[in-house]
DNA sequence: CGTATATTATAGCATTTCCTATAATATACG
DNA sequence: CGTATATTATAGGAAATGCTATAATATACG
């Protein structure tokens, strides 16, 4: 649902840094955090509500793989305010003229 | 503190919004908001908190202006997962070949 | 089938969040 | 000084969050 709201949560991002490494079922992610399966199952039905991860059946396990196309909408709100740290000028509408170091 | 935590909220992501643009008091803020000024005071204190923006006294207004340096973190962050969704391979691994269109 | 494994659902709990209302503080202005 | 304006501090409340423990469900495997 909300993006903001599924990555504002550290383990969240977590989950999503190892599954953008490669598929994995939940025990395998549970290995990587000191909570219960429980909560890692409930942080992964955030992140698949958001669209951030998807899953797909393979016997018993669920594997759970990394769909980050939705954080293209943080990065694109992020985006416009990257001449703020990139340009030594603060002010806008300075910022088309600096080509150096880019 | 923590940014992500800081740009979770929409009326906070509004605030910075509204503050690249110029900065702004208090209550010229207020006004583009359904909800009271102590409930904006509270969300300029977060975003203070979280170095995305900055305030001066002038006479009796506070003056905040936004310092979206702070959100290069989160930009850095989502950038890494850029070629998700610039790419038309879900694969990881695989990006390394494709040189065009980039 | 019966048991083990993997995951999800649910209830409960402590904490946090976001808000309002009100009090306190600071400056301006007559 | 006394009052108005601008902002912040604080208390309190409803709802959300993140967790645990336990129950329920689904599949595997002997």
């Amino acid at each position: 649902m909300d993006v903001y709201h599924a990555i504002a949560d550290a383990n969240r991002r977590r989950l999503l840094e190892l599954l953008s490494d490669r598929e994995r079922s939940v025990q395998e992610l549970v290995s990587h955090f000191d909570v219960t399966i429980g909560a890692i199952s409930q942080h992964l039905q955030i992140l698949l509500a958001g669209g951030l991860v998807a899953r797909r059946k393979e016997g018993r396990f669920r594997i759970y793989s990394a769909r980050p196309e939705a954080l293209k909408e943080v990065h694109e709100w992020t985006e416009q305010y990257r001449r703020f740290w990139e340009s030594r000028l603060d002010r806008l509408g300075d910022y088309l003229d600096q080509t150096d170091e880019v």
